[in-house]
DNA sequence: CGGTATTTGATATGGTGGATAACAATTATC
DNA sequence: GATAATTGTTATCCACCATATCAAATACCG
């Protein structure tokens, strides 16, 4: 029914500490009032949706790797086989930008394309053994710096229900 | 089990017509497997908030307003009597290209810049009748359209404890 | 079979945001 | 009063996203 407020939820209500605000706005430092911005979905979604990938981009730096080339390995990995279209289809990418996309990733030797035999327009995209290697790495990185840093702000329960929510708005809004 | 009903749970049965469904035979397209895409929270976050960005422009298409340019009006009205420094620091806008966008807004009279005699290097923003006009029908259409649509999609309590979430995160990560 | 349409990867291109450097005018600082 | 800092601005640059188009390969269909 409602949702219990766990700690995590609402741990930053505390309010700024109060500053007297002169009539005339000569007077700096004084923070700007919100609004309704703050019941906006889509402000908030896109200010936690910078941070998350810029931490993202931190804690995985040592690989350097983007959030987007992360979602491409991991998808190469789990589905062996497939071509150009279909993953970048399944990943919202458009075609012609998921060309450079590729070049990049196998410039670096991390997956490879290969002629299907069976329809020699496409490109079946496989991962290579530096790229599994890497891919490894960056799971173990995303998992303990990443995603852990995510479950100690918000808790494991309340983490869980974020991303349900999310994935419900991603599927059917 | 400890986990209270957290909404986003039960967020998936909230109310929804079936509407379009690839249940076509489809003999060939087998859908891949998202693996631990699923899992991380920046892949729906972004996914989510692209959705929620689309919806909004649709909502509001009538008045030719975007996201950022509705959060601009929506801080001017808030908070009369700032310059373009400050307005674009809270909204994580950078000066040089906060620029560009005021000279939308002006050119279409929106609002106004007005040389500050205190200090006069800078522009005081102050929003016009028809951005004040423009603004109140923008809102209207929001809360009726946009949020309205989420709230069906994620019931009242699981919305608010998305936002929650999300402002945290926004906040805090 | 042969002609047409479709698909696949690719290129070119344009638009939009975001980031930095630099500059003139103005103000603050010492 | 000389120097530093701030404000708005311009000029770039880069990352993404979107569209049109193309050659090669395949599917379709009379």
């Amino acid at each position: 029914m409602t949702v219990s407020k766990t700690a995590a939820v609402d741990a930053g209500k505390a309010a700024r500490p109060g500053r007297k605000e002169p009539v005339e706005a000569a007077a700096e430092g004084t923070a700007l009032q919100m609004g309704e911005l703050s019941e906006l979905l889509g402000y908030s979604l896109k200010r936690a949706q910078l941070k998350v990938f810029d931490d993202f981009l931190r804690c995985v730096a040592p690989l350097q790797l983007t959030p987007a080339q992360f979602s491409v390995l991991l998808l190469l990995d789990k589905n062996p086989g497939r071509n150009q279209t279909e993953i970048a289809n399944t990943l919202g990418i458009l075609r012609p930008n998921f060309v450079a996309m590729l070049d990049g990733l196998e410039s670096r030797d991390l997956c490879a394309r290969i002629r299907s035999t069976n329809d020699r327009r496409s490109h079946i995209l496989v991962l290579t053994d530096k790229g599994r290697a890497v891919l490894t790495r960056a799971k173990k990185l995303v998992a303990s710096k990443h995603e852990a840093r995510l479950n100690e702000l918000l808790g494991p329960a309340n983490r869980a229900a974020l991303l349900d929510m999310l994935a419900t708005i991603a599927r059917e809004f």
